[in-house]
RNA sequence: GGGGCAUUCGUCUAGCGGCCUAGGACACCGCCCUCUCAAGGCGGAGAUCGCGGGUUCGAAUCCCGCAUGCCCUACCA
């Protein structure tokens, strides 16, 4: 029976990242698919920061993680930083579960200490591997004697603790792939603590897990292998294992893994590249998800109405970024005045252009123009720049003077320049009139007019519909750059 | 090597025995709209449903084998 949401009031649930100091887009996916459940359910959604890698962790990061969550809204309701009845909510805070469970196992024979050293673990695999055999732990570690123990103890040999995996069906119920069952004599005896004591990753994630009252595991199917160990803890543990499910893994285009080369995976990338939370969601949960039916578009709240894990593929997925582009531009264009302003604004400032409150109104204007031409925050300071530049200087050669030469061009933006000088109401309409009644007068293609005054007045080919952009710019704007580029065109 | 899982247009996916001469979306191409760029509308191309066997009146859908890919196989998580 695969897990049904609106069947499981109160699930409590969890994302658990190493402190990196950023999420992964995989693990957002997880973060994400984990939120929907606990919102859908009424349950609870726990971050807990697995730093038992001494190594690879820093608490300083987990800032990071509280950002990435929080910018796509994601929030929790139990963590380091809030508390929560069933904390510490550190791993390596928690050392004394981990322990617990450990003695719990070694007092009931279902693990014991392994005083064999690295060098004879490589030993024994380099033999296996002669004798053509799969290399695998064999479990000498269970048949030393105890003198042989008190001598190693006596050299100081520090023996990490083994779980006994035994033989026999191993199994679980998976939310999303179904059942799944192999064989525990599979299954090397596994380290289930290191010398020093602490718990590694198998062991901990079970304690934790047990003792945060987890109810379902939602995490990437790399982790589906690891299952199969977990449960072999929670069974001679005497606990029930909690309801299990895998999300199928995200690859890059040459289908492995995603890794740092295949650009653009943390969301703080996503963040400063532009894009909108609200398109990284709806692009994540399809990545792997689908309602059914047609629909394309979901934002938060709606997922959480129509997210089953029932409807979760099994297939991995590779992530293509022009989707996420498409996504983004569709919500970019959903976003009201208002909001899509309060998001640029930054962005605009970070890429150089002073805008100050006064010219908040102006900035909300432009804005406007270009909101169906922004494919990312990012583009927004280079689309927007000629608005702000008041030295602005056109590069004429942009006009390619097809069909009318520069004397000509020259010309023809000096009647316009006047024209704009003397018009009553410097309006859209009235722009528009003016602009087209000169073509016609002139005998020009409009194109082959508005695209010299074009240039001009933005100093690009690609912008809003002239007379709306001039408009914005104002009449004064419009003359200076006129002037201006009339000057290089007979200087 | 062993174990686990997967396999539908380039990509994300719909499909759960007949509605499929396989649907949608992105990307691509063309046309329309048009002052440029977008957006939008319309249309096109693109999948013998990994391959081979079965089961069945009928299979993308069920079964078996093979191939390929991915994950696990650390005193990493």
């Amino acid at each position: 029976m695969r897990i049904d949401p609106t069947m499981t009031a109160g699930m409590r649930v969890r994302m658990a990242p190493s402190p990196t100091g950023d999420i992964h887009i995989g693990n957002a996916r997880t973060a994400l698919m984990n939120y929907l459940m606990a919102r859908q359910s009424g349950g609870t959604f726990i971050l807990r920061v697995e730093d038992t890698d001494r190594e690879r962790s820093d608490p300083q990061k987990e800032a990071g993680i509280y950002d990435g969550l929080r910018w796509l809204s994601l929030d929790w309701d139990e963590g380091p930083n809030v508390g929560g009845p069933y904390g510490p909510y550190r791993q390596s805070e928690r050392h004394d579960v981990h322990r617990e469970a450990i003695e719990a196992l070694l007092a009931s024979d279902a693990a014991y200490y392994d005083y064999t050293t690295a060098e004879e673990r490589a030993a024994e695999r380099e033999a296996q591997i002669a004798r053509g055999q799969t290399p695998r732990y064999s479990g000498s570690g269970r048949s030393l004697t105890s003198a042989q123990i008190a001598e190693r103890q006596a050299a100081g040999v520090v023996p990490a603790v083994r779980f006994t995996s035994g033989s026999g069906a191993v199994g679980f119920e998976d939310g999303v792939f179904g059942p799944l069952e192999t064989d525990a004599s599979e299954i090397e005896d596994f380290v289930i603590a290191r010398g020093d004591g602490t718990a590694l990753y198998n062991m901990a994630v079970v304690a934790d897990d047990r003792s945060m009252a987890i109810t379902h595991v939602v995490r990437g199917a790399d982790h589906t292998s690891n299952t199969f160990r977990q449960v072999l803890l929670y069974h001679a543990l005497g606990w029930e294992p909690p309801k299990f499910a895998h999300l199928p893994l995200l690859l890059n285009k040459r289908r492995q893994k995603l890794s740092k080369r295949d650009g653009s995976q943390w969301l703080g990338e996503y963040r400063a590249q532009g894009y909108l939370p609200e398109a990284v969601v709806n692009f994540m949960v399809f990545l792997g998800w689908s309602p059914g039916d047609e629909r394309e578009l979901f934002s938060l709240d709606e997922l959480v109405a129509e997210f089953s894990l029932r409807r979760v593929n099994r297939a991995d997925a590779v992530y293509d970024v022009q989707r996420l582009d498409h996504f983004n531009g569709v919500w970019l264009r959903r976003l009201d005045m208002n909001a899509l302003a309060e998001r640029a604004l930054p962005f605009a400032r970070d890429g150089g252009l002073s805008i100050d409150e006064s010219q908040r109104d102006y900035f909300q204007q432009a804005l406007a123009l270009e909101q169906e031409r922004i494919g990312h925050l990012s583009d927004v300071p280079d689309m927007m720049g000629f608005f702000f530049d008041d030295d602005l200087d056109p590069d004429v050669e942009l006009m390619r003077f097809k069909r009318h030469d520069r004397a000509e061009t020259a010309a023809a933006l000096a009647t316009v320049e006047g024209l704009v000088r003397e018009l009553p109401e410097f309006t859209i309409g009235a722009i528009e009139t003016m602009l087209r009644g000169l073509a016609e007068r002139l005998g020009w293609k409009t194109g082959d007019l508005f695209m010299p005054i074009r240039i001009a007045v933005t100093g690009r080919r690609a912008t809003p519909p002239l007379f709306e952009t001039m408009a914005v710019l104002g009449r004064e704007r419009c003359l200076v750059r006129l002037r201006r580029a009339r000057a290089k065109l007979t200087e």
